[in-house]
Parts: structure tokens; C-alpha cells; sequence
DNA sequence: GTGAAAGCGCTAACAC
DNA sequence: GTGTTAGCGCTTTCAC
């Protein structure tokens, strides 16, 4: 059978001798079809190699069965991960998963959501941390209930709430409790000097992290050095050439704290460039725990995040919010996974 | 202004008080609307904080603006930076992306070019490896026919071509040609006995490699050993574990040729803890050329693959492909990357 | 058990 | 410049 066009339900109907309903019908299989019927009908669809359109069933009110997927950039590990673990459960519950990146620009963040606005999908689901400015708070709480009032659901995957009474799923990881974590383990190892690298700007997770770095010192009734908090990008070379100028300019720093294992990569890289050794000289912790972390070296210690079941969760609590009502807001536990990184200070 | 439903172009029209078709018009902008009118438009849109619906356009003919990207995989690194091309290209389109992911699963993968058939996606592009199988190949083929009647495009990105006459994009990379320059390099330095790891079984990149190895050996005069090929998938556990087995069993091998530098990193852990060194008792290369590549220690010599231009070159000739007309088929080339796993044989 | 008809939200002829 | 109308492909009452 050669196909010159689209076929439609018409096509169908009229080469299995039917009408339209009964194509429509015996496709949906939620209607008693004549068995005789059914197969005529069947037959019908493998000759034409008949798909439905989509666009003309979504537009009929059931809805578009998609779900949105909100990222920075695709190829950060971690992003990655929880893009397996949403693609993952959106197949699951019959859902196609569209993507779109932002490329850590708000503005194409706001956009790319109206675009999804326009798509009716289920669910938006943004990945990875948000802003903190007011304007974008607010520009948010607004989509929250534009998306509501569509039927649609905003979902915060990795970063706060917005709020009491914003309609929206939040699922988070324990950002400060694993920064705690990972910076108690290097000061019980006797550090004192811990440089914390990658402090992205007015960025929810920077925030939770830095607290958790402070009240860690704290704990032991130390102070943290502000002037070892070093802003920067979650980049490989952001770490790689922060290490550098870092180790030069304060010889005392004995330990560092990368915000992402990818900037880990490049820190352990600086330090075998400058000539010193890792864990021996300088201890390094990273945060994530992405796969590759086990191949560093040394192996990386890091705080594990739960990405997959992120993502899994975002989804699952979106879509069954009805079910769920209860617990729209979940923190996943992180934990520290201790590897060869660290040692006590020379 | 508070919502209760979604908007339609009526409400807007109703709000402003005048037709749909001018609520239409301006929003396209693609037609003559006075001023005034065009403002009165703009301020019930605003109001309402209304967006059109995606799908009641599409069907109304436009099509649907959308690009899918079928994946085995969405966390490894390869499709992920692959992902990262079609996404980008895809945007500057303005399209959208729909991913899906198969789990090496042939089935699944016609399964999902159906669901992306039934969404009217502007093009298809599948990642990755396909498989050595007639019956595969003969459904493809129908696809790609599937497709180019309902004017939609299948783009092959990373295998070959389906043969002549068959409606679609193909946008390679020269396996054959990067197996070839990685062989000769260690063939150059010496090495006799290489071993190939992830010989993924009735895999079209497999295929192309295994040529190229053994071309490599050829052009010297030598016969590779086939028993040095072994078979496997490309995760970091195969790897690890084939290396254990090959290097206890095998003692005369003195180097590694990983499929992928994922493995690449499973055998550099395995060598390591085996008590030997790389490369001094054995060389390691990758085939690749992922980002963390240069962060394993040592850091990997790999063949490196332009993924990132794979992606968005499959997107663009697939959109364009009256004017690309004659060039549907495009080899991308590769390239050694020396690093620091390669030494002579001891 | 099946068909006829209405209508989802939008746009593009075609009037005026 | 603007309104009216028809219809995209589908599902779903409502008849029969």
C-alpha cells in the first residue's frame, strides 16, 4: 500500500465500510465493538498504516499526556539523571516528555514555560535551582497559578518553595544537610582552612549550601572564612583556574569544597597541575555524586543526591495530585559517600 | 484577574470587543490590524493572561513545531551531548523537543517512532548505534516511508544509511576511520596484542570498529587476534569486570581498546586495582571523547566525536531538506586526542 | 451495535 | 481593517 497523504479516521471508516465513530471507537477500545466489525476495522488501519493524530485527540479535551522538562543545560550530569529519572516515570503513567533549556538565563526560563503553557502539558517540571530575586519570585508565583488554573501543574524539582498557598509540587534534596555533612567530615579530619568554590550567585542551592558550611563551623564552635567562599560557575574550569589562583594566594587553605563534582574535576586537576598531591596536600569533597566521581583521582568523596528519584518524584506526586494532596512538598535525603579525597591536613 | 478556566481566543475577543479572527491576527502578526485595535488586543490578552493553544492550531494545519529525539539513554554522555545539539539547533527553529528513550530496546524504538508519528513531529532523529537485523531494517525502512508520507522526516545520527531510495537524513560519524587511527597509534608504539571491549553484539558501530581494527593491523602486515575481541555492552562495569577477566586470563595482552570511554573508566579502576599501572604495564584508550575523559587518571588518549555538531546537523538538514537536497547524507569526521594512557609495551 | 451530527480552539478564505 | 464562516481530525452524545 503506497500513501500519498494523512489518513484520517474517514479514510479508515471508508475503506473498512464503516463511519467514523465506530474507527474511533474500536481504536479507543472502551466501547463494545462486533468482533467482525473490529477486525474489518483493524484491517483497515495495517493497510493504511493509520496513526491517530494526536493533536486533534488532544484538542478534543483528553488532555495532551506530556509532560515538560525545564533544564539548564541536558549534558550536566546531574540534570541528566533526573531527566532519566522524569522520563522514566512520565512513560510510565503514558506521558511523552518534552524538553527545553534554558541555558541559566530566567528570562528563557519565563518563556520557555508560557511555551509549555501553550502545549498543555501535564506538568512543568523545572530542574536545578532557582533565583533568588524577588521579581523572579513573584513572576513564578504567577505561573504557578496560571499553570493551576490550566489544569497543568508546576513542579520544583531541586529547589524551595515559593510559598504557602502557590499551587505547586516541590521536591527538594537536603542541600544544607548534606554541605553540613560533608563539611563536619573534613573538620573532624581537622580542617580548618576549607575553601568553598562555586558560589553561584543569588542561587537558591549556593544559599541552603553556605548555611549548612556555616552552621557545620559552628557546631564546633568555629568561625567559616568568608573570604574563602569563592563565587563562580558550576564549571570544570571554573574549578580548574579558582584552584589555582585559590592555592596561590592562601597557602593556609587545606581543604576544598567544590559545589559540583564537575568543578571537582577541575580542582583535582589544578592541584596535580600545581605540583601538589591529593588527598596528601590538599583534601577535596565535591557534591553530587555523579557517576563519573568514582573514576576522579583520587576517587571523590561527595554528597549523594537521590537524582533519579527526584525526578521519579517530581512526576509521580505531579500527576496524582489528587492522591498525594497531603505531600506536595518532599525533601529527599542526601548522604555523604566517603571515597579517597580527604585525609587530615599535612 | 483572576483565572477560573482556560481562556479561548473568544474570551480574549469578547474582553477587547472584537472578532476571534482579529484576536487571531494580532497575535500572529502576521496581518494588517490598526493600532488601537492591536492595543485593546494585547491588554485583554494581558489581562486574561491567555496563550493560545498549541495543539487546536497545529491542527489546523501549521504542524506541530516539534523535533523528537529518540535515545537509548538519556544519562550517558555521548547522548547527552548529542541531545545538547538537536535541542540547540531545534530552538533556533523554534522548535520544541520531545525525547524518548528505548533501553536498547528495538521494539521500543519502533514503538516510540509510532508515538512520534501520532504527534506529527517535524523530524525523527534517532541516536545512536542501530542494529545488525534484517527484520530491524525492513521496519525501519517503512518508517522512514511512514514518515515521508505524513511529511515528517527520519533522521539517522551515528548509523548508517537504510540504502538508496529510502526517504531519509543521515548524518554519520567515521567509526571505521577513528578505530583505524587509534589502533595505528598503538600498533605505532609498539603494542601486538590489543584487546577490543565492547564488542556490543549485532550493533552497526560495532561493526564499523571492528573494520577499522582490523584495517589498522592490515596496513602493517599483521593479523588482529580475534579472540581479543570481546563482547560486550558499553557500561563502566563491563569494563571493570571484562578487564579483570582478560587481564588474568590473557597475560601477553598490553593494551586496551574500550568501545567507549565510559568502559575506558571500568578499565582504568581495573588495573589499578589489579596492582598494575597505566600505561606503563598496560595502555588504555576510549573511544568518545566525553568531557570527563580528560579527568580520569591518567587522563584517556580517546577518538573524539563531534556530538554536539552530530546533533545539530542532523536537525538541520532534516528541516531543511529541500535546500539541503542533495547532501542527506553527511559523514562527520573523528579524531585521536592523545593523552596520557598510551605508552610502549614494557 | 452502529451511524449522524455537534463541537473542541484555532486560522484562513471570503465578505463587507 | 474587521467580521463571518468553514473546517482541520477527532470523540462523543444522541438517535436508531
Amino acid at each position: 500500500m503506497v500513501l500519498d497523504r494523512r489518513w484520517t479516521v474517514k479514510d479508515v471508516a471508508a475503506h473498512a465500510g464503516v463511519s467514523p465513530a465506530t474507527v474511533s471507537r474500536v481504536l479507543a477500545g472502551n466501547y463494545p465493538v462486533a468482533t467482525a466489525t473490529r477486525s474489518r476495522v483493524m484491517t483497515a488501519v495495517r493497510a493504511l498504516d493509520y496513526v491517530v493524530n494526536a493533536q486533534a485527540r488532544a484538542l478534543k479535551g483528553s488532555g495532551t499526556k506530556t509532560v515538560a522538562f525545564v533544564v539548564s543545560d541536558v549534558t550536566g550530569p546531574f540534570f541528566a539523571h533526573v531527566a532519566h529519572g522524569v522520563e522514566q516515570q512520565a512513560t510510565e503513567e503514558g506521558r511523552l516528555c518534552l524538553v527545553c533549556t534554558t541555558h541559566d538565563d530566567p528570562d528563557r526560563e519565563l518563556a520557555v514555560i508560557d511555551l509549555m503553557r501553550e502545549q498543555r502539558a501535564d506538568a512543568v517540571v523545572l530542574v536545578g535551582g532557582g533565583y533568588e530575586s524577588t521579581a523572579y519570585h513573584e513572576r513564578m508565583v504567577r505561573l504557578a497559578h496560571a499553570l493551576d488554573d490550566a489544569g497543568s501543574r508546576l513542579v520544583l524539582c531541586g529547589r524551595p518553595s515559593l510559598g504557602h498557598g502557590v499551587p505547586s509540587t516541590v521536591v527538594e534534596y537536603d542541600n544544607e544537610g548534606g554541605a553540613y555533612a560533608v563539611v563536619s567530615h573534613l573538620l573532624s579530619r581537622g580542617h580548618r582552612k576549607i575553601a568553598y568554590l562555586g558560589a553561584q550567585r543569588d542561587f537558591t542551592t549556593t544559599t541552603a549550601r553556605i548555611r549548612g558550611f556555616a552552621q557545620a563551623h559552628e557546631a564546633m564552635g568555629l568561625a567559616a572564612d568568608p573570604d574563602l567562599i569563592v563565587e563562580g560557575t558550576f564549571s570544570r574550569s571554573f574549578g580548574y583556574t579558582a584552584t589555582q589562583q585559590l592555592l596561590t594566594a592562601r597557602r593556609d587553605v587545606t581543604a576544598v569544597f567544590a559545589a559540583t563534582d564537575m568543578i571537582a574535576a577541575g580542582v583535582l586537576r589544578a592541584i596535580r597541575d600545581l605540583g601538589l598531591r591529593c588527598p596528601e596536600d590538599i583534601s577535596v569533597v565535591g557534591y553530587d555524586d555523579v557517576p563519573f566521581a568514582a573514576d576522579l583521582f583520587p576517587a571523590l568523596t561527595t554528597v549523594h543526591i537521590p537524582t533519579e528519584d527526584l525526578g521519579r518524584t517530581a512526576v509521580r506526586l505531579a500527576l496524582h495530585r489528587d492522591e498525594y494532596e497531603t505531600s506536595q512538598h518532599v525533601v529527599l535525603g542526601t548522604h555523604l559517600v566517603v571515597r579517597d579525597s580527604v585525609a587530615a591536613p599535612a
